[in-house]
DNA sequence: ATAAAATAGTTGGATGTCCTAATATTGGAT
DNA sequence: ATCCAATATTAGGACATCCAACTATTTTAT
C-alpha cells in the first residue's frame, strides 16, 4: 500500500531521512546525504529505463558507451586504455566490454602500428548499424521524455558539470 | 593525460556528446541524453566514495541501506516485501542482502506473528553499532563534502525529487 | 648497452547485483 | 471449499566491477 493511502499526505522517503538525520543530531551530513541518495535513487530509475531499451537489442549500456565512443572517433577506432579512461572505468572492464562486442561483431581488436603493447578497437559496420539503431530507440524511449521539464534539466545538467569538475573529471 | 594540456581549454565530455548528438541532428533527445548521462556519472562519483568508506566495515551501500532502514523504524524490524518496496530493489536482492547480513549476524529473521507466510528481519545490536559507525563515518568523510555549494544541493535535491515523483516514486 | 621502471593489456578469482522461473506456503475472495 | 494472489526462498544465468598476478613491450636512467 502507498504511503499516502495510510498517511493522506504524499511521503519522500529521501526527505523522511534528512528529517531523521537531523534528528539524531547529524546535521553536518544530512543534505550531503539526501543529495547522495537522490543521486542513487535517479540513476537507478534512468537505468532500468536505459537496460529496458537496450536489452532487446543484446547490449548493455556499458557497451553502448564503448560503441559510441568509436562511433564519434575519428577514425571509429580508439585503443583500450583511452576507451576506460574516457568512459572512467577499470581497464579489466573495458576488456570484458570489448570481450562481449567483439564475440558479437560489433568491434573487433586490431594491434595498434607503432606499439605493440597496446590494442586498437575499432567498431564495425555492423557496430554502427546497431548504434544508430541503439540511439534511435534510446532518444525516443528515453531522452526525449526524461520526466524532467527544460529548466530543470539545464539546471541539473549544470550542477553535476560543477560536481563532475569539482571530481576531477575534466 | 588530461585533455585540457592538450587542447589549451577544459572539455566537458558530457558536453562534447551533447555536441555530437545536434551535430547528427538528434536534437529531441541531445538534453536527455546529457542529464541522463550526467546522473549515470555522478552516481558513479558518489558510489566509489560510498563504497570506500564502507568497505573497511565490511559492507556494501545496499547492505548500509537495508540495515538503516531497520535502524530509522520504530521496532527496529521490517517485512522482507517491505524492505524491497521501500529501497525498489529486487525481492531476490533483498533476500541475498538479508542473507548476508544476518551471516555477520547485523540482522536476524523472525516469523511474522501473524502471517506465516511472512519473514519480519530485524536489526541487532551488533547492526545497530555497526550501523552507527558507518552512518559517522559517511557523514564525516562523504555527506558533508558532497562536492556541491549548498545552493547547488538543494536545487538538485529539488529537481531529483520531482523526477523521482514523476517515476511514481512517492 | 644494459638494467630498472613504467605502460598496455589479459587472466583468474571473488564479490555483488539483477533477472527469470520454479516451488512452497498462506491469505483472502467468492 | 476452492481458486487466485501474495510472501519468500532457491537455483541458475548474465553481467559489471575490482583486485592481484602475469606477460609483453617500451621508456628511462645509469
Amino acid at each position: 500500500m502507498p504511503d499516502e493511502q495510510r498517511t493522506g499526505l504524499p511521503y519522500d522517503p529521501i526527505d523522511e531521512a534528512r528529517r531523521q538525520w537531523e534528528a539524531h543530531g547529524w546535521e553536518d551530513g544530512s543534505h550531503g546525504m539526501a543529495a547522495v541518495t537522490s543521486v542513487m535513487r535517479a540513476q537507478q530509475i534512468y537505468m532500468a529505463r536505459v537496460e529496458a531499451v537496450l536489452r532487446p537489442l543484446g547490449i548493455t549500456f556499458a557497451r553502448y558507451e564503448t560503441m559510441m565512443l568509436l562511433y564519434f572517433s575519428r577514425r571509429g577506432a580508439l585503443p583500450m586504455g583511452v576507451i576506460g579512461s574516457r568512459l572512467q572505468v577499470h581497464q579489466t572492464s573495458v576488456t570484458n566490454a570489448v570481450d562481449r562486442l567483439e564475440a558479437a561483431e560489433l568491434v573487433k581488436r586490431t594491434p595498434h602500428p607503432s606499439d605493440r603493447r597496446a590494442t586498437i578497437v575499432e567498431i564495425t559496420e555492423a557496430g554502427r548499424i546497431l548504434a544508430l539503431k541503439a540511439t534511435e530507440a534510446l532518444n525516443t524511449e528515453v531522452f526525449a521524455h526524461p520526466g524532467l521539464g527544460q529548466g530543470d534539466m539545464a539546471e541539473l545538467i549544470a550542477i553535476l558539470a560543477r560536481l563532475r569538475r569539482e571530481a576531477g573529471d575534466f
